[in-house]
DNA sequence: TATTGTTATACTCTATAACTATA
DNA sequence: TATAGTTATAGAGTATAACAATA
């Protein structure tokens, strides 16, 4: 059952000065957890690159994707960042609560609501670019650009996964 | 500064019928959003995979190296997850809670929590274990031993960015 | 009937700050 | 002084279920 048990209570000494030592028993062979850590430094590096902007990665991809397409469906965006309606909800709630963008009345559909950034989030999505921007490069640097195309073309096939 | 803009509201028609052709304005370029839709994707089949077992992600990982560890300190496995101490301490009241490991004070450092699964933790954990494989099996059946092999060293490269 | 948005609700992760006790 | 754990608090993402308006 358990394939390893290297180091355990019994030899408590040494158990207890090197307690960095600790058996991972092949959780690091998951590639679900790899992706999950890999993803939990890269956001760190986000936000801190961020600052005081406080823009979440969701929230740039919202008005990114609102300013390059004005006018677009709530449901589109959410459908093409793969999020729930109920979620898209939420997070345009709170950019329309920090006036970032507007929702309006579609005339072709009136189910609809068309997105579209205000000044304000222009603004600030311009200076979350240019902070994006540096934070890209930092994390794009630790590859050489086979290694980075791979790297992009392989967790293209993961996003796949999901239709 | 913008590097395209294929199609925009000025063929307000073509726009209109093809919802789904949205411009993504170079959005799909970006690291951390490719990292995060790879990642979200993954978890979600983690999440159907898994069913009634109700077990996250972390609390698999936390689950998984106490089990490893028997008597290990709460802060030592927050640390190699990558953890706050606060999150931490949250994710392991609700294990605790659950009933699925157990707290005991170190007798070598007296301000140590030492983690051990209980029973129930245990048969859970091998449980979701047999879930995972069946998960791991499905999203790395998307890639040969190669490919599997350079995403792992290349996911494991932008995890050790912070340090 | 199906789609779009909406509301209510709930859970988890994450982090900051301040606190206790121990080293 | 520094460390380990704790508590309080807050924000954000995620999802389910039920509902209204519209197609």
């Amino acid at each position: 059952m358990a394939s390893r048990r290297s180091r355990s209570v019994q030899t408590a000494s040494v158990a207890v000065s090197t307690p960095s030592a600790l058996d991972f028993a092949g959780l690091d062979q998951l590639l679900g957890y790899r992706l999950r850590r890999a993803q939990g430094a890269v956001h760190r590096d986000y936000l801190a690159t961020l600052g005081a902007l406080k823009l979440t990665q969701k929230q740039t991809a919202v008005m990114w994707l609102v300013q390059g397409n004005p006018g677009v469906a709530q449901g589109a965006v959410g459908n093409a960042l793969g999020m729930d309606r109920a979620t898209m909800m939420a997070l345009v709630d709170r950019l329309e609560a920090r006036g970032l963008l507007r929702r309006s009345h579609s005339r072709i559909d009136a189910r609809r609501r068309e997105l579209h950034a205000t000044p304000a989030g222009m603004q600030l999505l311009q200076a979350v670019r240019d902070r994006i921007d540096r934070h890209e490069s930092r994390i794009k640097r630790e590859f050489n650009p086979a290694e980075l195309r791979t790297l992009q073309r392989l967790l293209q096939r993961l996003q796949d996964l999901e239709r």
